[in-house]
RNA sequence: GGAGAGGUGGCCGAGUGGUUUAAGGCGCUCGCCUGGAACGCGAGUUGGGUUCACGCCCUCGCAGGUUCGAAUCCUGUCCUCUCCGCCA
C-alpha cells in the first residue's frame, strides 16, 4: 500500500497519480478518518497515561496497606472511557487500512502517461524469423502431429485450459523450466528456490493480489489456503517481517512454480490451445534491493529476463506499460511479448515490474541502513518466462518443412537431442 | 486424527496480578585500559503510533475477556516440539 504520510504530506500529488492511473478511490474521506482516528488516538494514550500513573499510586497505597477506595472508583470510569474509545478508533482503523489496502501503487514519473494498451511506448524489438516457402502450421496443429500435448483428454480429466503434455511435450517443458532456472542462477546469480503452491492469506495480500483480486485466484475454502497465482506471491513472503541488513541487498531468487488463474471474465479471449490457460508452468525472478537502486535493477531484470528469448532465437519486444494499463501494484512495468508467426500476434510472456514500497509496505518488510536506521526496501519482480506461450513461439517459429522442429542449441542438452520430428 | 509440552527483545533465559519502567547472560556497537590485542571496566542495543518538539502511548505468537491494574488469570486461534496412529 501507499503510505498514508505521504498521502497526507503530499495529497495534490498523490490524488493526480492516481488519476493517472485511473483510480478513483476519495482521498477526501480517508484523510478524513485519519483525522479523526489519529484525535481519538491521542485522547486514549492521555488518559492510559492517567491510569498509569493513578495506578502506580494505587500499588503503593494498598501496600501501606491505606484505602484506595477513590482511586479505584475513579480509575473504572477512566478505563471504561478508554474502552469506548478504543472500541471506536479500531473500527476506523479498520475502514482505513481497508480503504488503503484498496488503492493501487502510484506510478513512477518515469512511467508514460496513458489510458490503456494502445498507450504503451515501445522500447526494443528484437529478432528475425527465417523466411518461409511453405504454409507454417500453428501450435495446436505441431501438438497434435507431433504428439506434444492432448487438449481434449486434458478436459476430460480436468476441464478446459488446463494442460496435458504428453511425450515428447512433456520432456521439452520439463527441458525449458531446466534451462531457465540453470541460465538465471549459474549466469546470472539468482538463488533458486522451490516455494510451496499454496499459501495462507497473508501472502497474497503482501503481493497485492487481496484482498481486491480474490476472484482471480483459486481458494481452497476448507484450510482457508489459496492457490498461488505465480510464486511472486510465496517468494515476496519469504521475508515478510523481516528486517534485512543492508550489506545483504540485493537479493534475488529464481523459482520454479506451477501456476493456477481462474481468468474470470476472460473467456473467450485467446483462449485455443497455450494461450491461456487455468494452470501453467513459470519461472519466476524476484528482487529485494534498496531503493536508491530499484530502477537500476529493474533494467537488470528485464534483460535477464530477455535473455532467454534470445538465446532461444525467438523475435520479442519489450514494451513500457503506460500508467492507464500498469497493474495494481506497480510503479513501473515492462512487458516483454513474444512473436508468434501463426497467430502472428505478440504474445505476452513477461511482466517485469518494480513495486517501489507498495509490497514491502503491505508485507512489513524492512532494511536496515548502515546507519542503523530501517526503512522498507524495494521488491521487483517479472516472469523468466511462463512456458506456455514460449512454447507456443519456439514451436511455430523453430519448424521446417517436413514439419519438424529444431530445437534451439542451448536448449539441446536439456532435451536430448536437436530435433523433434 | 489422538495425547502432551511450549511460544518472552538479535539469541539464550528468569518472571504465577501492582517499584517489571521485562532480571540475568550471550552477541553486537561505542568509550576507557594497551605499543597493539585479549581480559577487565563503563555506556548503549525490539519494533511501532502520535507530536514541530519535549514527551506520552502501545508492543511478551495473534484476537477477545476478567480486573482499578495482565507477560502473569480465563476463552478462542495460529505456530513449534515430543509420543501414538495414518501415509508418499
Amino acid at each position: 500500500m501507499i503510505s498514508i504520510e505521504e498521502i497526507r504530506k503530499n495529497t495534490s500529488l498523490v490524488k493526480k497519480k492516481l488519476a493517472k492511473k485511473g483510480d478513483k478511490s476519495s482521498i477526501d474521506n480517508l484523510l478524513e478518518l485519519d483525522k479523526e482516528y489519529r484525535s481519538l488516538i491521542t485522547n486514549a494514550n492521555e488518559l492510559r497515561s492517567e491510569r498509569n500513573i493513578v495506578s502506580k499510586k494505587i500499588a503503593s497505597l494498598k501496600k501501606d496497606r491505606l484505602s484506595a477506595k477513590t482511586e479505584i472508583n475513579q480509575m473504572k470510569e477512566v478505563g471504561e472511557s478508554i474502552s469506548n474509545i478504543e472500541k471506536e478508533s479500531n473500527k476506523i482503523k479498520k475502514l482505513i487500512d481497508t480503504i488503503l489496502l484498496n488503492i493501487p501503487n502510484l506510478p513512477h514519473d518515469s512511467t508514460p502517461n496513458g489510458i490503456g494498451s494502445k498507450d504503451n511506448k515501445l522500447v526494443r524489438e528484437f529478432g528475425k524469423l527465417k523466411k518461409t516457402d511453405y504454409k507454417i502450421k500453428n501450435h495446436i496443429e505441431l501438438g497434435r502431429d507431433l504428439n506434444l500435448f492432448d487438449f481434449d483428454r486434458a478436459a476430460k480429466i480436468s476441464g478446459s485450459g488446463f494442460p496435458l503434455y504428453t511425450n515428447r511435450g512433456a520432456k521439452l517443458e520439463r527441458a525449458l523450466i531446466n534451462y531457465m532456472l540453470d541460465l538465471h542462477s549459474l549466469e546470472f546469480g539468482y538463488v533458486e528456490i522451490f516455494p510451496p503452491f499454496l499459501v495462507n492469506s497473508k501472502s497474497p495480500k503482501t503481493t497485492g493480489n487481496l484482498p481486491k483480486f480474490s476472484e482471480d485466484m483459486y481458494q481452497i475454502e476448507n484450510d482457508n489456503l489459496w492457490l498461488i497465482p505465480t510464486a511472486e506471491v510465496p517468494i515476496t513472503n519469504i521475508h515478510k517481517d523481516e528486517i534485512i541488513s543492508e550489506k545483504n541487498l540485493p537479493i534475488k531468487y529464481v523459482s520454479y512454480s506451477a501456476c493456477f488463474r481462474r481468468e474470470a471474465g476472460s473467456h473467450g479471449k485467446d483462449t485455443r490451445g497455450f494461450l491461456r490457460l487455468h494452470q501453467f508452468n513459470k519461472v519466476e525472478l524476484v528482487k529485494f534491493v534498496k531503493p536508491e537502486k530499484s530502477y537500476e535493477e529493474l533494467e537488470a531484470l528485464t534483460i535477464n529476463a530477455e535473455a532467454v528469448l534470445k538465446s532461444l532465437g525467438l523475435k520479442y519486444r519489450v514494451i513500457e506499460l503506460c500508467t492507464g494499463d500498469l497493474s495494481f501494484s506497480a510503479a513501473k512495468c515492462y512487458d516483454i511479448e513474444v512473436w508468434s508467426p501463426a497467430e502472428e500476434k505478440w504474445l505476452e510472456v513477461s511482466s517485469c515490474s518494480n513495486f517501489e514500497s507498495f509490497q514491502a509496505r503491505r508485507g512489513n518488510i524492512k532494511y536496515r541502513k548502515n546507519d542503523g536506521k530501517t526503512d522498507f526496501l524495494h521488491t521487483l519482480n517479472g516472469s523468466g518466462v511462463a512456458t506456455p506461450r514460449l512454447l507456443v513461439a519456439l514451436l511455430e517459429s523453430h519448424q521446417n518443412k517436413n514439419g519438424s522442429i529444431n530445437i534451439p542449441e542451448p536448449l539441446q542438452p536439456y532435451f536430448g537431442s536437436n530435433i523433434i520430428d
